[in-house]
DNA sequence: ACCTTTTTTTAGTTTTGTCTAAAAATATAA
DNA sequence: TTATATTTTTAGACAAAACTAAAAAAAGGT
């Protein structure tokens, strides 16, 4: 698999989680920031190459193999931003661009050998699951700061989105990976959330609000 | 720079190392396991980037910025083999292609950050000198077990070759970066080297014995 | 100096992954 | 259902990095 091969195969991962279904040509090539035209001809070659099932027109499934070698790709960006932040000093808003080029080191025993060495981890630094060495990770169910309810509690426990941008807007206001707030009031006419986070009350809009996962208290 | 342009540039570095002046074509594409008609290309496309100065027919020197790129990547790989022996549990057989990936990941920080993880190793596991992060590194004179004189002992403080195969060898007549050993008899039929290591003789051929650095003892 | 051999370069192709432009298939809507 | 819009695919081109084959330059030997 080449480089490219397996940021579309992530991709299609991806949007296969999403949707729930098969990925389209022109949500692909969305997602790669790439044309249309350049999602069909890597989705034929990948078609060819038995990683998906590609009926013209109809969009890309991916086969087993195809999944397991996605996972394997995730698998390896979740433990190398792990170890970024773990052991490197970073901030896991700087992880993502140099972990997108480590998951793609070809070798069995460095990504074994570094999950050892982090102490099998199971999330990342965004909370997402890591896979362990056979592609298994736990899915617990997460609710959007959307769907929580006033006058509740919750712990934050995932950015869906982890962008540098908003993992540092997160920062500025204190919310981290384990911190806990109560809902005080949900806005129906933006959608906007008032929550009180240490004793300090801030409203997050509607964009910030679907971005966080939690887990109630 | 691309991977392919980084790759000849270690090499072109490697080979002015060894003969003190210009590479040729031929030699080049040797070095990188290819046609010369590939390494003239080349050799062009880093001209143009101004990483070299080619004169057709003479052979390709490193400017600074390409004997600094050069030194910057081989810095990478020598870190990361370094991580890879003291924290992953390779052995020094088992890191060169890996760091020949790794090698190639852009991050200055990454970089950094693992120089200071490891506490800013001096030399790698095959007793080669990583540069620091100004490109600065130590070169020891260092001489081959077939310079070495009968009678004297010395120290093996690095390899020449850093094949598995050559390696492997090494490790099964139990000599290692550290061992201590005096040489015996130099035989000049055909210049093997037999050697008197923990009090075991061993003997061995002038293949293994050039690509043996030592120190006197 | 001349011929031969070796080295280096040039010219033209290939493969991978991208692109644009246009054609074909599907979906939507009057 | 028929026209329009959207989505997807095809066709043809391009850049990077390799190749083969052939031409050009340099080196060596007599």
């Amino acid at each position: 698999m080449t480089l490219s091969e397996e940021n579309y195969l992530k991709a299609i991962y991806h949007l296969e989680q999403l949707s729930g279904s098969g990925v389209s040509t022109n949500a692909l090539a969305e997602e790669m920031q790439t044309k249309a035209s350049s999602a069909t001809d890597m989705v034929k070659k990948l078609a060819d190459k038995q990683m998906l099932i590609h009926v013209p027109y109809q969009g890309a499934t991916l086969s087993d193999a195809g999944r397991s070698h996605a996972v394997k790709v995730i698998r390896k960006h979740r433990l190398w931003e792990t170890f970024l932040v773990e052991k490197l000093n970073f901030k896991w808003d700087e992880v993502h661009d140099v972990a997108e080029q480590l998951e793609h080191i070809k070798s069995e025993k460095l990504i074994d050998e570094l999950d050892r060495f982090l102490e099998f981890p199971k999330y990342d630094p965004h909370g997402d699951p890591i896979p362990d060495k056979n592609g298994k990770f736990n899915t617990i169910e997460k609710i959007t700061l959307t769907q929580a309810l006033e006058n509740k509690s919750y712990r934050c426990i995932g950015v869906k989105d982890d962008s540098s941008q908003f993992l540092k807007y997160l920062d500025s206001n204190q919310i981290g990976l384990g911190t806990s707030f109560e809902v005080v009031h949900k806005e129906p006419f933006d959608q906007s959330v008032k929550i009180k986070l240490k004793d300090k009350e801030l409203v997050v809009s509607q964009s910030v609000a679907k971005n966080l996962f939690l887990e109630t208290l």
